[in-house]
DNA sequence: ATACAATTGTTGTAATGACAAATAAAAATG
DNA sequence: CATTTTTATTTGTCATTACAACAATTGTAT
């Protein structure tokens, strides 16, 4: 049962992420570097630096570098040293990077709820319950 | 709280994937090699073709053609052309694939165990439940 | 202060993945 | 039977990911 459960959850996860990166592919951009986007947004201006993106990330990557570099290179965020310790690296998204934010927005949500149409919102509740407390540590 | 359930499952799924693609990896093949290995052996001997391994896998990739090449190197796979339908391809697991498993086989146990610890036989079987009401289409 | 360890990011390289075009055989059509 | 369409797989190309080595900066203990 174990596996069953095992292969559900990659199945479903899997098949989530790819329809998601199609979505965001329209747009010009992954499925990473569009969290990475939404991270951002979510900092409200306060800049993030690399570590810090990549403990919020949903796909786990050794390279949040060269995600950045991508992103640089389509004007969606900015990247500069910080002051205070010049080991890190300071990225803020640009308005560029919000205005595209705000266009992907509600097709966004429109292909969440496509996502999840099968359920009932009480079922939903009881799933992400269960997920969350499966995946503790 | 769409986006809240369609979040907690990318990240369950992509936690999962990466524990066991680190074990997986231990033993020198990829998770979607080991998927495909699997897949074969639950042919019992009949053999498969490109396209039924497609369906099947849970990494949905377009290049499966390359994967089996992978295994072929490592001696895991047989390939050969079908006598009946000459575009097919028949794909089949050798002895050495067959042993790996084996091998293989009570760590995979362990580490899925391991990876749903957290809850009870009863929510497992509602996990299952909800997953696959969700991802019927 | 100096040396050593820990933190934070970058870069090189190989493996994997996505996507489209190419090939090749079989089936369908006229 | 020749021609088109469909099916099944392969190949080419480029982007992304994984993994490891490197570099720079800061923190700590003597």
């Amino acid at each position: 049962m174990n596996r069953e459960l095992v292969v559900a959850l990659l199945r479903s996860g899997n098949r989530f992420n790819d329809e998601l990166n199609l979505l965001t592919k329209s747009f010009g951009i992954s499925l990473p570097q569009f969290n990475v986007l939404r991270i951002l947004r979510g900092q409200k201006g306060k800049p993030a630096n690399l570590s810090t993106l990549n403990k919020r990330m949903i796909h786990k990557m050794s390279n949040t570098t060269r995600l950045v570099d991508k992103l640089i290179e389509k004007k969606l965020v900015l990247r500069c040293v910080c002051e205070k310790n010049r080991r890190k690296v300071e990225i803020t998204i640009t308005p560029q990077g919000l205005d595209l934010l705000t266009n992907m927005d509600h097709k966004l949500e429109a292909k969440e709820a496509e996502l999840v149409q099968n359920i009932t919102p009480i079922e939903k509740e009881k799933l992400i319950d269960l997920i969350s407390k499966l995946t503790l540590t």
